[in-house]
DNA sequence: CATTTGTATTAGTAGTATTAGTACATTATT
DNA sequence: AATAATGTACTAATACTACTAATACAAATG
């Protein structure tokens, strides 16, 4: 299922990201379907359990899985729906930094503002 | 002149830099008025000349002075101007960033667009 | 020619993100 | 009730990156 190399250069919650995200938009994995476990994975892709967890955390922060102790994590019901909005508002944002760039800020000051907005946000 | 008591938590070039922009925009230092010399500065912060070397870096990238090697560094003719630009532009990147995440996105995915987006630019 | 200027290069340090090791709590299963 | 399987939390080790410093270089001025 979760065939894939880890290579360097990304994080490896980040590449396994990637790739759920990938299955779950091409409809290899449906909608409501369960996901392997935690350690299932962790098992395969011979790496550490939190690594995985770490992941599924944060798919499930973005809304395309769902997670319940014990009981396992599964594809959110919307989660194509929700892909497609997060896609299209990194595609906004994108442009945003462009246009800021061009006007002269630079890579550290938009970093910056982006750190103090979040923050400002809790 | 630079009369400033550095503190922590914040990086020394960047105190500097904010001080800097302080005292050409309340019009303490006027428009190409000399600074002092970085080796001037740095020896009555105690810190390297290094760091200072950042701070007019940076000021000079973003346009609110130049610097002429074996010279010295003065304040840009358009100083009030450029910096007047940035803060516009700054706060409406901000409120960019303050829709995306209620949109959905974490800090995590605007930091990698925005480091993206930078290097494409290059 | 010596001094003063900005700049570049290298290295050490500290803070932070990533990953791993381990333990915990809850639910299903037998 | 007991065992196993699940997501989760906590701590520590490691890797990476930004910051600062030490030093050297290059050019202009007097």
């Amino acid at each position: 299922m979760f065939s894939m190399k880890l290579q360097g250069g990304m994080p490896i919650h980040e590449q396994l990201r990637a790739r759920i995200t990938e299955l779950i938009i091409n409809g290899e994995m449906k909608e409501g379907e369960k996901l392997p476990a935690v350690r299932e994975i962790a098992k395969q892709l011979t790496i550490n359990p939190n690594t995985v967890q770490k992941t599924y955390a944060e798919l499930e922060r973005q809304g395309l899985i769902y997670s319940v102790p014990a009981k396992g994590s599964y594809v959110s019901p919307r989660a194509k729906y929700i892909n497609k909005l997060n896609q299209q508002t990194s595609e906004t944002f994108a442009e945003a930094v462009e246009s800021a760039l061009a006007l002269g800020l630079s890579e550290e000051d938009l970093l910056k503002i982006v750190s103090e907005v979040s923050q400002k946000q809790r």
